[in-house]
DNA sequence: ATGGTTGCCTCGCAA
């Protein structure tokens, strides 16, 4: 069985205790971790290392940065998302461990509505939904994990009408999210839960975690090879409530050894 | 109604 998780830590220097403390109690095999928030030469990789994982690294000045970790070595490294040589947000790394290929993915926001920046948004998107569905075609299984920025339905969020007018939930973001899903790829959660309010983000602001007031935007995406051998799959809710935490939590599914 | 919170590191931006 082969454990896999993501999680969006929102700077890995401000989380790295608690990202410590999770990587030993929780024990993933494999982890996509987003906002890393440090340039990839600042990466803690002789703390990582210390802790059993390999590590691949995509990080950039202040904002954004992908990694994933795995306890075996990851093989064949692509660092961007291909279909824009101009792009140069870190938000894209796939690499190849436990003999699946896998993505960590840190989805652009896209707020405000009507900038250049939902626009953006909604391109990269359409990148994403090419490189997935080249993916398919090497019939390998693969895991596309990360932040996607999309509340799916309405029962992924505690108000629809609270963010009704939010990029994460219009209808052309979750439009290009059920492309992916159209291309045959499975909602490693939804698969398993039918149960709605089931949240992996709480804003900071308002105590919205005390409140659970909560949106399900970071999702593991499995093709069909990866989603036969689907075990089980959570939230996991503890390193949300902790002091100084992310204001994401770590999403998990585990996989059968073929 | 445009509030308030966090992390970065500039005196604001992104989320």
């Amino acid at each position: 069985m082969v454990k896999l998780a993501s999680w969006n830590v929102n700077s890995i220097k401000a989380r790295l205790h608690i990202l410590r403390d999770w990587l030993e109690s929780f024990a993933p095999d494999v982890v996509m971790l987003q906002e890393l928030k440090c340039q990839t030469d600042a990466f803690p990789h002789l703390e990582i290392e210390s802790l059993g994982y390999h590590a691949a690294v995509v990080g950039q000045k202040t904002y954004n940065g992908v990694a994933l970790l795995s306890k075996q070595p990851i093989e064949d490294v692509v660092e961007r998302l291909p279909g824009d040589p101009e792009d140069e947000q870190a938000r894209y790394l796939e690499g190849t461990t436990f003999g699946l290929r896998v993505g960590a993915i840190y989805l652009p926001n896209g707020n405000p509505l009507g900038t250049e920046k939902f626009d953006y948004k909604l391109a990269w998107m359409r990148r994403l939904r090419d490189r997935a569905a080249a993916l398919l075609e090497s019939e390998q299984a693969v895991v596309l994990g990360g932040d996607y920025n999309v509340i799916p339905e309405p029962e992924d969020c505690y108000d629809p009408k609270a963010w009704e007018k939010d990029a994460l939930f219009q209808p052309e973001s979750r439009a290009a999210f059920r492309r992916l899903l159209n291309l045959g790829y499975v909602d490693a959660f939804r698969a398993l839960h039918r149960e709605p309010q089931a949240y992996t983000f709480w804003d900071y602001q308002g105590g919205a975690w005390h409140a659970d007031l909560g949106i399900r935007i970071d999702h593991l995406l499995l093709s069909p090879q990866a989603a036969d051998r689907l075990a089980a799959s959570g939230i996991d809710r503890e390193p949300r409530g902790r002091e100084k935490a992310s204001d994401h939590t770590p999403i998990w599914c585990q996989l059968e050894d073929r």
